[in-house]
DNA sequence: TGCAGGAAACAGACCGTTCGGTATCCTACT
DNA sequence: AGTAGGATACCGAACGGTCTGTTTCCTGCA
């Protein structure tokens, strides 16, 4: 735990909500579990709580509402989302189109996780209502984030319209999750990965390389 | 249920339902709008049976549960969705993949209209219990009808591999519906329609070459 | 070293509201 | 006369949220 006894604020500052052993981080992260897995509006205070260990006076001291927590949560859990999603396609190196290729066997892995339940912003969207703009901007401003990734991987492959291949592949990740969700099938993520290679394969490419075959300039 | 008296009644029998002048039908489709809007969990008893103008006595004397009004909604919307769709893709003629590429327009004028809310099956599943196997039955059921519609058409196209070309233009409809629910811009349809073209595109049909009609023989 | 003080968290009773669902009575047509 | 439906009061449970009081542990100071 603590290294120094005056630094008390600054051990705060770097635990920050993330420390199992605080009670923020405690219920922060029973709270995400039980959004995700049960919906928002069906998980009550108590039940939170209870999974945390904490009061009730300690949840409204830190969050204030129901609706700040679940603000919070899906705040700290799109970054921890997206950090591990373009870790999982960075990490390992090569060129931008390996890199793609690294994004299905990711879905893959965490669609197989005991404690996978869809894209929660996803979720949150379909338990609310869908004319109001709030849940959907935060969704989109999650999306757009992982997408610009994602369209600057594909322009750097040389793809002949990186940001039309982004969405393509976006949509096919979104299919996955939800088919993932619906199935609890961790193999759709294969199938979307052969989709994929059709995508960015053959003739997609500004620069085939002059390989085996000219006609393939004729791209889009 | 006799069609004994006059019109109204054998027009009540005739839409069965789906008769907005019967308490059930104004219930179910009051319940599917309000539903489908602002999801399940968040709409109450109170609501449906003011928008759908009848009495709480009556929505319990014919449903006997929200549950089962939940049930009664999904299984109805659920196949006048089939219905529109498959309509829409078979309507028209022209050979299978004439039809398989009509699945994206059709999409885009459901997102344009002003009641798109998603897909009521996925969006059933994302609030309720991911560990319950009750709603993801219901959507798989829901799904495995239209992904076998696909699948055929797939094969009659000559497909390599009709099966798996299905299921991969099935996430990219799971996809463009998510991602319509979400940015409400029908566009994505179009973005889909650009994959699934290079899904069944080029060299990815069993004999492109001899001709369009032998290969059409190996339905199935 | 020992103790006062205070923040942080726990425990849980409690409040007003809303929920799903039931019961009672009434109306309007065939 | 019979039946489908409307109106409404009501029930117990659960909801989000507030309140009072208690425990725990760290810190400042003598």
């Amino acid at each position: 735990m603590g290294k120094s006894v005056s630094k008390k604020q600054a051990v705060a500052a770097a635990l920050s909500a993330n420390d199992e052993e605080s009670a923020r981080g405690r219920l922060l992260s029973a709270a995400t579990h039980l959004f995700c897995k049960n919906g928002i509006n069906a998980t009550g205070i108590d039940a939170i709580i209870h999974e945390a260990g904490t009061a009730k006076t300690t949840l409204y001291k830190l969050f204030g509402s129901k609706t700040n927590l679940v603000h919070a949560v899906l705040e700290s859990e799109g970054k921890a989302w997206r950090e591990w999603f373009i870790g999982a396609m960075e990490q390992g190196g090569g060129d931008a189109q390996a890199k793609l290729t690294r994004i299905f066997p990711a879905l893959k892995s965490w669609f197989g996780e005991e404690r996978f339940y869809g894209c929660p912003f996803i979720n949150a969207v379909a338990e609310h209502d869908k004319d109001a703009k709030q849940f959907r901007a935060i969704a989109l401003r999650h999306k757009k984030v992982v997408l610009s990734h994602i369209e600057k991987l594909a322009g750097e492959m040389g793809a002949a319209d990186p940001e039309s291949l982004a969405h393509q592949l976006a949509l096919l990740i979104d299919g996955a999750i939800v088919a993932a969700m619906v199935s609890r099938d961790p193999a759709v993520a294969d199938t979307a990965g052969l989709a994929a290679g059709s995508l960015f394969g053959p003739s997609k490419v500004k620069k085939p390389k002059r390989t085996a075959g000219a006609a393939q300039l004729v791209a889009v």
